[in-house]
DNA sequence: CACATCTGATTGACACGTCAATCATGCACC
DNA sequence: GGTGCATGATTGACGTGTCAATCAGATGTG
């Protein structure tokens, strides 16, 4: 039993090193490989698309800053820049909030709209093509499982 | 078997994109939440980790710029703007190559070595803690064929 | 009302990543 | 031994991300 607990705190071995390399490079070429896509078809970020996405889904079009940001589950800060940025594309535009005046509200424009309009069903198809079909109906549940699995071990913070 | 291609070609069902979001979600989370915890243990970003863990295994802790950059699977102009800020921290130095005056060695430092040594046992027990130890030893031999799968989906480019 | 404090959002500084352009050396061929 | 191209590496411009500081408007308490 020391034993046990004192194995379960050591280093990985080669072969579970191995896995997990291959699990964290595989997931990140995979959002590489979708984020060179959605930008060769549609000049938009990922970044770009979740924001898009978001305020497509919501009423009027339009979301306060702070909504946004759960939306997408960004920092404030990190959501205040991308939508600097947005703007000068006129991907989007900013209005005063009337009933908070410390408040904005971010609004999809017409080119936005049109925008993820375009980028949407390409970077589906990309999703299925590079994800979904890659693997069997089986394997696709494992993936629920084990990434479940991950995440209780990583909610409680630290 | 039209009907087949077709559904094959066709957008993600909704169950199909909630275990998508999780796969990438969860991804992410995991990678930084290891960059966190990295960064407070050691003051090193994960980039610097990858740079210095090659170095510590090359012959004379010193490496060609592009050998580098094939170590840690990284474009040249990326390794050179990181190779520089890491140079400002003493942790690596930049040395003229005697055979050929084009190129560049890297060399580890003393301080280097070190930073890299005091960072590492913490990071991979932290690997197996937020990784491993969240897998059952079935659970892991799927990860391993699944990213597999989408490793090979991967690889003909576009 | 006056003041402190809380809250929504922005800003600045800086690390990181990609792309295209550049620069210098090596090298092959006439 | 010059000329021209290939190669190793760096640079600059710009988009992206985090953290800490800031700012303005809202709100509660005397």
């Amino acid at each position: 039993m020391t034993d046990d607990t004192q194995r379960t705190r050591q280093s990985p071995t080669a072969d579970e090193l191995r896995i997990w390399r291959g699990f964290i490079e595989t997931a990140q070429a995979l959002n590489a490989r979708l984020a060179s896509r959605l930008h060769e078809e549609s000049a938009l970020s990922p970044g770009d698309y979740s924001v898009l996405l978001a305020l497509s889904e919501a009423d009027g079009r339009r979301l306060r800053s702070s909504e946004l940001a759960d939306a997408v589950g960004w920092e404030r800060s990190r959501l205040s820049h991308h939508i600097r940025r947005m703007e000068g594309r006129e991907l989007i535009r900013r209005d005063d909030c009337a009933v908070d005046y410390r408040g904005a509200e971010v609004v999809l424009t017409d080119h936005g709209a049109q925008a993820f309009r375009s980028a949407s069903v390409p970077h589906l198809r990309a999703v299925r093509e590079l994800f979904i079909d890659a693997l069997s109906p089986g394997q696709l549940d494992e993936v629920e499982r084990f990434t479940a699995a991950l995440s209780a071990r990583l909610t409680p913070k630290n």
